[in-house]
DNA sequence: TGAATATATGAGTATATATTCATATAAAAC
DNA sequence: GTTTTATATGAATATATACTCATATATTCA
């Protein structure tokens, strides 16, 4: 074997530590949500309050299909949930981690502002 | 205005609380990162150790093109650093905020797959 | 000096995805 | 019953991106 650094037993270790491939996909894909400007804007207006699809549509400025679109992603992942008043949907969060990490970008934001 | 549910006061309200298009832009980019199973298996190696280009690329199976191109990518957003030993790059960690995020999708993890 | 090793990078490609447009469904208003 | 309002969705398109291949650079070793 060819390793810089490291010998197998150490590779073995450090394996056991990881998720495995499949739960890596899963995690990628979840985390993934939040790597869209949309969907985030989505998500920092729910967790202040439940809105139906028209008022994000106003909120973000984008057209009622594309936030359709991505409610229809966050419901997937499970990360929203909705209930019908009449004609409206009305969403909201349905995750206890996606505070923690909007919470944590908000930080990270924050230090990159206060950077020279 | 033709807002379902709220008016114009709470929208300038809730607007208020988020961050401006700018910033929600970069926290997207820093976010997009821990979307991709590569770059997630790299952050929770480097998390354990600070390990070379080649190790980092037989620990994850991967290519050392591929793992090269997803450390400039980590470079860039300053998740990561080096050292150069010899003719080795040591990489290791270099924001405090991964580390949050990473246990924070530990734990949903966890919690799917205690699901029915 | 020449070969091997460690890393970086540009080009090309295949795939993913965010948005728009057209349209469907369903409830409310008239 | 027809129109309007709220939402959802399939198709099409444009863009982003993850990987591979070829190759460049730089260091170590013989």
């Amino acid at each position: 074997m060819d390793w810089c650094r490291i010998d197998q037993k150490t590779a073995d270790e450090l394996g056991n530590l990881l998720p495995v491939d499949e739960e890596m996909l899963d995690l990628a894909e979840f985390l993934k949500v939040f790597g869209d400007p949309t969907r985030l804007r989505i998500l920092f207006y729910l967790r202040e309050k439940p809105l139906c699809v028209h008022d994000l549509s106003n909120l973000t400025g984008m057209q009622q299909t594309a936030i359709s679109h991505q409610l229809k992603v966050l419901r997937q992942m499970r990360m929203v949930k909705y209930v019908k008043e009449g004609r409206m949907a009305v969403y909201s969060l349905n995750d206890d981690h996606i505070n923690g990490i909007l919470d944590i970008g908000l930080l990270h934001l924050n230090e990159e502002n206060n950077r020279g």
